[in-house]
DNA sequence: TAAATGAATTATGAATTCATAATTCATGTC
DNA sequence: GACATGAATTATGAATTCATAATTCATTTA
């Protein structure tokens, strides 16, 4: 839900004066969703003014682009906090996220090109070898890449907006979340049934299928973060 | 416990200041969804300064929300101009509409109360009475209410949101369109069968239903168009 | 000691000012 | 007359300044 770096006359060149606004809101958001603004924290914008050395008139600006984001709640006369993502709304989010994937699937099965298909199903094959391998970093890359490739042969520019702004807020949560074994292999085997119903080109169950993965992914991000609150109360 | 302090106190009631940038937003977006600045128009910032009598700061804050929403589209040093919502737009913009009121059903068949399935219930019959009154402006307001009182029955913040984001960029096209008699009455079966499929509490169809709905209604919408485009041609 | 009051400080909202990029318009050249 | 060049004008980006609301903190009082 934001306009990077779009047509400015002199494409390419990096010799335009960037909008500050705009860097700001990019990144406030990396900070947001990298927890270095933790969730509920008061933004004070004198702080950040001299953190990165600009006036508030931009700081402003992006901070308004951040609300609208749903990244930041403004609090007239009174400031903004962090919003936070709760387990409640993680349980909020994706369903939502899932519902995207859904017309993803039945979007791309129609409109995705063979040389689409086949790079989601080389991108699967490469999945497989990071599970042999126990490699979670380089799994999440090729995850995120499948997610991505099928969003983009969805076609749909709206589609892939919205994916990417409440992704987004999820983003922290799907991606550092350390899955236990058995779901990242289950998580394996449903990422083939979605290779497969891709190549068969089945609209249907290729939705179904994306979308039961990612409340699959939920509930094993509520399963880890219910077993974090208890090894911390019962410390 | 902390004691009530006097902001605390006048909470809910509109003695605050309002927000200037806050306003601003909503009235550009309502300008925009009116039509009152055409799509594609450039925006000058002085012309509306005066109009409003307001300062650019707060204008441009505006403005920054306005294009995180993608009504507007931000160009450095260029100025802005109106996101323009074409018929090719209107093909990208539904099928995500669709699959979020997809979600809202299936969600809203096993979260509503008994009392906002009785409210759906009792709108669809009011709805048949504004087709047989032939009152148009009453259909649609009605149609409206519908669709939100099942929006707030799916009871999630996030699909509420987005909705109603993605909703207002396709505002104007659901609710000007003059929809001819034989889909008007279609449109009204379908709705029956929605108040019935959430009085069974059968998700899964409510939600297929309202999707088709959805799709049912780009059609209907392309088509006017396509007409209009004809005896524009061929005046 | 606890609560209440009010001044001092701080933070936010908005207007103004300054800097720079873009556009317009006049002039000159071919 | 068409085009190019550059000054003048205008618009945008950002810092500063001003106004007002919120918070803090010292003082008073019960």
């Amino acid at each position: 839900m934001q306009q990077m770096t779009k047509s400015n006359g002199v494409e390419g060149l990096g010799l335009v004066r960037p909008v500050l606004a705009v860097q700001l809101a990019n990144a406030l958001r990396e900070m947001i969703l990298e927890g270095d603004l933790p969730a509920g924290e008061k933004i004070k914008e004198k702080e950040l003014t001299t953190r990165f050395g600009v006036s508030r008139t931009p700081l402003r600006e992006a901070m308004k682009v951040l609300a609208a984001e749903g990244h930041l709640e403004l609090i007239p006369n009174r400031g903004a906090i962090v919003t936070k993502h709760s387990s409640e709304d993680l349980a909020d989010v994706f369903p939502v996220l899932a519902a995207l994937e859904r017309l993803a699937g039945e979007l791309a099965a129609e409109r995705a090109t063979d040389e689409q298909i086949a790079h989601v199903i080389s991108l699967t094959v490469a999945l497989e070898e990071t599970v042999e391998a126990d490699n979670r970093p380089e799994y999440f890359k090729i995850n995120q890449a499948i997610h991505n490739a099928i969003l983009t042969a969805a076609g749909s520019e709206t589609l892939m907006r919205n994916h990417a702004a409440i992704a987004g807020r999820v983003h922290r949560a799907r991606y550092q979340a350390n899955l236990a074994r058995t779901r990242w292999e289950t998580a394996l085997k449903e990422h083939e049934m979605i290779a497969l119903a891709l190549k068969d080109r089945d609209g249907a169950r290729l939705g179904a299928l994306l979308n039961d993965h990612m409340m699959a992914k939920l509930s094993s991000i509520q399963i880890v973060l219910e077993e974090e609150k208890h090894s911390h109360t019962t410390k």
